[in-house]
DNA sequence: ACTTTGACTATAA
DNA sequence: GTTATAGCCAAAG
């Protein structure tokens, strides 16, 4: 029986981020309910290309829309290159005018 | 049940 | 840029 587990609520959230926008840990986790567990978000997501549907989790940053996660893909560039091809764009590890693209799951949800 | 871990966040040096 | 410290909290060992 499949219950919500905080993995799964991670997961579900970050499968709702629309194409071109992007969300932070802190904000998936306050929108569980869980604020302060943004670690934990983080922690879900190393667990999240073992889960399918395959979850985006290139379109969760930190909060300062740096690209912490990238070395948990295949390659240091996949999450870059995910990102410009939803028509992100990313300069030094950080997505440009981040707050602009900013999903806020606990707003839009 | 206890300890370790970690894709966070904040501040400090 | 790095490293340290501390708070934070759930999963995994």
């Amino acid at each position: 029986m499949q219950r919500i587990d905080f993995f799964n609520a991670v997961y579900d959230v970050v499968r709702c981020i629309p194409i071109g926008k992007v969300t932070t840990y802190g904000a998936i986790a306050k929108a569980l309910g869980a604020a302060g567990s943004a670690r934990m978000v983080g922690y879900a997501m190393n667990a999240a290309h073992t889960v399918i549907p395959r979850v985006p989790a290139h379109r969760v940053v930190n909060r300062k829309g740096l690209l912490t996660g990238r070395h948990h893909f295949k390659t240091p560039d996949t999450m870059q290159k995910l990102l410009e091809a939803e028509g992100h764009i990313i300069t030094n590890h950080q997505i440009y005018h981040f707050e602009n693209v900013f999903w806020n799951p606990y707003t839009e949800l």
